[in-house]
DNA sequence: GCGATGACCATACATAGTGTTCAGTCATGA
DNA sequence: TCATGACTGAACACTATGTATGGTCATCGC
């Protein structure tokens, strides 16, 4: 039906992905809210038109970025989240480990990712997107500090999923602020050992 | 010069203030960036000419709105910032004090403190208004970290600093939550007792 | 080769918002 | 009675969004 000039098939749209290329790279540098789709296509060499075949808007395409950068977030944070396969890893550095896949991630993707923090409040695809998110590392945690018996011990009597909730959001927020350039947290050792001696005060105190 | 008809002097504009009461009441219900200032002049019975006359436009009246709101908030957060005049209060319940101080007024203020939260990002002004804003929350909270033996023998070798903007930027993160119904901070009950478990844990670990 | 198909582009359009300008109204105070 | 200053309404230029139209061009079946 279509006719196509080069791999046999499951080839995604080229025009496609130069429109998604050329926004992640202005995002780098500019803000989602001061890009207009004109600047986008102007920069990804697509008209109009082509623009929205693909997407329904600015915020769909930024919401496939999104999706893309995050999909790798998963597994940045597996080292803690799923126990090594055979040695008992000190939970401690594998926390860290985690925590600095995650700046990591952060940084390579800065731009799409402010330009989700800072747009999922008003729209509701991208609103319900970030919170999915931010929901599946909560329970990640959670479930985590449950297997844990020395770190159940200490938060006994409180509501798990909420302190797992607090300390997820704790990590948007402080590689949000780096990504930003906010100082103390545009130091990435300062942001990986502030957020990991809050992680660790809270989940085991007793050092 | 002015032809004045009520108070003597010092008398604030009266359409200024009716404009900022009406965006104040619409931004309870209404996003900040779906609100244009059409809907905010009919809602106030002023005209658009008058509206520019005393703002350079929706982000300078936020701006006015979200300096009333914290204006109080410094007074909110003094039971803890401020160690008691005469009596040595435990920090714990100070604490506690503090951040239910804070939860009151983020909750009357929900809709201007959601609109800055959201809007910072994309704004110069408000984005110096709101870091300055956290920047003295996170210097008060130094402060009176340093000035506490104990909190300072468990910090030893830690950025005294980091700690307090990441507890500062916590707060923030989790009244804006709640603010928005995001569960489970949603039950303030939740939010105060999660708040205050992790800033303990973090100053004061030896429970 | 020939016509159909579909990807793509340039242009134009309707709609909506922003911030400015300007002529005009109206109460006050001299 | 006139001048002043606060305020309005309407129009304007500009920018952005999202859609619709007509046309180009390569490829495919035949």
């Amino acid at each position: 039906m279509s006719a196509r000039r080069d791999e046999p098939a499951a080839n995604a749209p080229e025009l496609r992905e130069r429109v998604l290329d050329a926004f992640r790279d202005l995002l780098r540098e500019r803000t989602f809210e001061s890009l207009s789709v004109a600047e986008i296509i102007a920069a990804a060499g697509v008209s109009r038109a082509s623009f929205y075949f693909y997407f329904a808007g600015k915020q769909a395409a930024l919401a496939e970025l999104v999706r893309r950068a995050v999909g790798a977030g998963h597994q940045a944070a597996q080292p803690w989240t799923e126990p090594g396969t055979a040695a008992p890893v000190d939970p401690r550095a594998a926390l860290r480990a985690g925590i600095d896949a995650g700046a990591t991630l952060w940084l390579d993707n800065a731009g799409v990712l402010r330009a989700i923090v800072e747009s999922w409040g008003s729209d509701p695809q991208l609103r319900e997107l970030w919170l999915g998110q931010m929901a599946t590392f909560t329970a990640a945690a959670a479930e985590r500090i449950q297997a844990d018996p020395e770190a159940m011990r200490r938060l006994a009597g409180t509501d798990v999923t909420a302190v797992a909730a607090s300390l997820t959001w704790l990590g948007e927020r402080l590689y949000y602020l780096a990504a930003c350039g906010v100082p103390p947290f545009d130091d990435r050792a300062v942001l990986v050992d502030t957020l990991h001696h809050v992680w660790i005060s809270t989940l085991y105190p007793g050092g």
